[in-house]
RNA sequence: GCGACCGUAGCUCAGCUGGAUAGAGCAGCGGUUUCCUAAACCGCAGGUCGGCAGUUCGAAUCUGCCCGGUCGCGCCA
């Protein structure tokens, strides 16, 4: 795969690989399952490729494991192999020579931090943030666009081509009912749409949704219970009302279809502003989201009538009730591409997007940053598409479609986090809310630092907090949102990797003070790798390039956060045990600071590829 | 009713796709600073990995069945 040449675990696979071939030729194909060692006194790596051997050579583990040692050739490499190598079922363990590793760590300080260049080089779509038209971000936006940004630069750190798509909620009836009210109260005089702002979108937005609500549940009751003359009479006022209000918004609904110029130019001025209003809050959280990113449903309703009627051709789609489905199999529920009413659903929308992503926009593969809840949903759509052909690349492969389903975040009493009134949380009052926490803490910590240098801190801090928060928690799980421990200087946070960052940036800077980096020869110096912090520091950087590729390939951003946080505990461990600039002799000095440089870049790359901006102090 | 996801220390969470004695942080107890940011580091204590069976050399991890929780399930998005 790979064409790392520092990886001690691809090198010792590849030399196990040919010891296991050597020795047993007709288990030439069977995997050397070199991995790390948890417990370092063992050894540095280990191979496991002994025992699932056993049953398909028909020998002892041990023996295999002793006639694997006799053929493993990885004497330059690492210290000899013998008997004693091969500890309980056959595991074998290998610990690396000390000039080996200076080697692999020499070599993975270059530019590129060891990551090799993409194999293939693939096109990937991700479809990420996806707020709705109208309303001003809120949690509930918050994991879709910092997982998928974070997603999203993890491809294009491996150097993919990736394509951002903010797959914004702008088209449908709740659409055309808030579109309709702003255009009522325009025309009435009631509003200026120059001056509207989105937080009025946002209050429009939920009257609307009220004008229309009826309460048909309340009539059927009033009905059945007998209630009384009085309550019957409110409530169908109110029922038929709210008919009216949901006739007109279909009419609207209509009108805005057929671009009606009056509708279509209030609509157009609505969905300016909500973009604009994303892009600015994603910006804050240096999330990059941006305006080209955005693909509304609205940009796929001309191709919806064509999709279906391709797929009703083709003998794809079925009629079912009135509507037109898709059956799948292995999925009950089908997929239903049109209402008996003729409109379309989200599904169509969906489809389209697929047929768009990988036929216009070349996408090998397809990420969709969505909430766990729509998972079936996608499991639908996914096989839906496939059936109809829209996941066909040029290439004649298949385009690989997955859900990076994530999960709901929660207040401290495991329900859903609102506010105490219920309403939803906007992110820019979540990230105040941080940055002010962070401004006192730092406030606290450094009372001599000039204002403005504090308050760009805490900004930076609050942020990361919320995002590391985020991001460092299984994904499809749900997590609970809490400002002290997402904020706690210590334990696996953000502020906790910034302040690592920060310590180890800062040593070059008293270097600079005391004249010690002149002419910067530690740059080549020779790596001295003797203190067990430093060759855990050492181990631990050259996992860095492995751990980007699991994270592509398994969508987890928190196996980036684990790694950065297994970094920093052994930098700061190596930063307690090993004086740098106070080194014995220059050599080691020079060393030190090599590898203080190296992991202050490791870091900050994986805190960008993170989505959070590093920091020089704090 | 059917389906998906989840259940690991008092709390919040990891556990690298089946490996050795299940790990962190917080909370609790104890240590370390004439020295590069102590916002740190080192240690102690804390577990029937929801339960039971199965698969095998080996299971927190895979399979089945239960228990508990969350979320979905034909014309909302």
């Amino acid at each position: 795969m790979s064409t790392a040449h520092y990886d001690p675990v691809e090198i010792l696979g590849q030399r196990f690989r040919a010891a296991i071939a050597a020795a047993f030729p007709e288990a030439a194909d069977a995997d050397p399952l070199i991995t790390a060692t948890k417990n370092t006194a063992l050894g540095d790596f280990q191979s496991n490729a002994a025992m699932p051997l056993a049953k398909r050579v028909g020998k002892p583990p041990r023996d295999i494991a002793a006639a694997i040692v006799a053929k493993a050739d990885i004497g330059d490499i690492a210290e000899p192999l013998t008997p004693a190598s091969i500890a309980g079922p056959g595991f074998i363990n290998i610990r690396l020579r000390p000039d080996t590793l200076a080697s692999y760590l020499a070599h993975i300080d270059s530019p590129t931090l060891g990551v090799p260049p993409p194999h293939p080089r693939e096109t990937i779509v991700v479809d990420l943030c996806g707020v709705n038209l109208a309303k001003e971000m809120h949690v509930g936006h918050l994991r879709a666009t910092i997982i998928g940004d974070a997603l999203a630069r993890t491809f294009e750190r491996l150097g993919h081509e990736v394509k951002r798509q903010n797959h914004l909620g702008d088209w449908g009836l709740p659409i055309a009912m808030v579109t309709g009210k702003i255009k009522d109260l325009a025309e009435a005089g009631q509003l200026n749409l120059d001056t509207l702002k989105i937080d009025d979108l946002d209050r429009y937005y939920k009257a609307a949704q009220r004008d229309c609500a009826a309460d048909e549940a309340g009539l059927r009751a009033v009905h059945r219970f007998g209630l009384g003359p009085k309550a019957l009479a409110e409530l169908e006022e109110q029922v038929n009302g709210a008919r009216e209000a949901t006739t007109r918004a279909k009419s609207t609904l209509l009108k805005l279809q057929a671009h009606d110029p009056t509708t279509y130019s209030i609509w157009k001025r609505i969905a300016d502003l909500t973009v604009e209003a994303c892009v600015t809050t994603c910006a804050r959280l240096h999330a990059n989201v941006r305006p080209e990113h955005t693909a509304g449903e609205s940009s796929y309703s001309e191709e919806l009538g064509p999709v279906v009627e391709d797929l009703v051709k083709r003998g794809i789609a079925e009629e079912s009730e009135g509507a037109l489905v898709i059956r799948v199999e292995g999925i009950e529920e089908p997929c239903i591409i049109r209402k008996s009413d003729g409109g379309f659903l989200y599904a169509t929308t969906d489809l389209a997007a697929i047929r768009r992503r990988v036929g216009k926009l070349g996408g090998d593969r397809l990420i969709y940053c969505v909430d766990a809840r729509q998972s079936l949903h996608f499991k639908q759509v996914f096989a839906a598409a496939d059936k109809a052909g829209y996941t066909l690349k040029k290439d004649g492969g298949r385009a690989r479609l997955q859900h990076a389903a994530f999960g709901m975040v929660l207040g401290d009493d495991g329900r859903p986090f609102k506010t105490r009134s219920g309403e939803n949380i906007r992110l820019m009052a979540l990230i105040d809310e941080a940055r002010d926490r962070a401004l006192a803490a730092v406030t606290q910590r450094s009372p001599d630092m000039p204002e403005n240098d504090r308050a760009t801190i805490a900004e930076a801090v609050g942020v990361a907090a919320i995002k590391y928060a985020d991001l460092s928690n299984d994904r499809v799980k749900d997590y609970i949102f809490n400002f002290d421990r997402m904020l706690a200087f210590e334990g696996n946070t953000g502020p906790y990797l910034l302040y690592a960052l920060v310590r180890v940036r800062s040593i070059f800077r008293k270097a600079a003070e005391r004249g010690l980096d002149a002419g910067a020869a530690w740059k080549s110096a020779p790596l001295v790798l003797g203190a067990t912090q430093e060759k855990l520091l050492a181990l631990t950087l050259l996992r860095y390039a492995g751990t980007l590729d699991s994270v592509a390939e398994s969508l987890e951003p928190h196996r980036l956060c684990q790694y950065l946080y297994d970094l920093a505990g052994a930098f700061s461990s190596f930063f307690d045990a090993c004086p740098v600039l106070q080194a014995p002799d220059e050599a080691t000095r020079n060393s030190r600071l090599r590898l203080c440089d190296l992991t202050a870049r490791v870091l900050a790359d994986g805190l960008t590829v993170l989505g959070i901006p590093p920091l020089d102090r704090m």
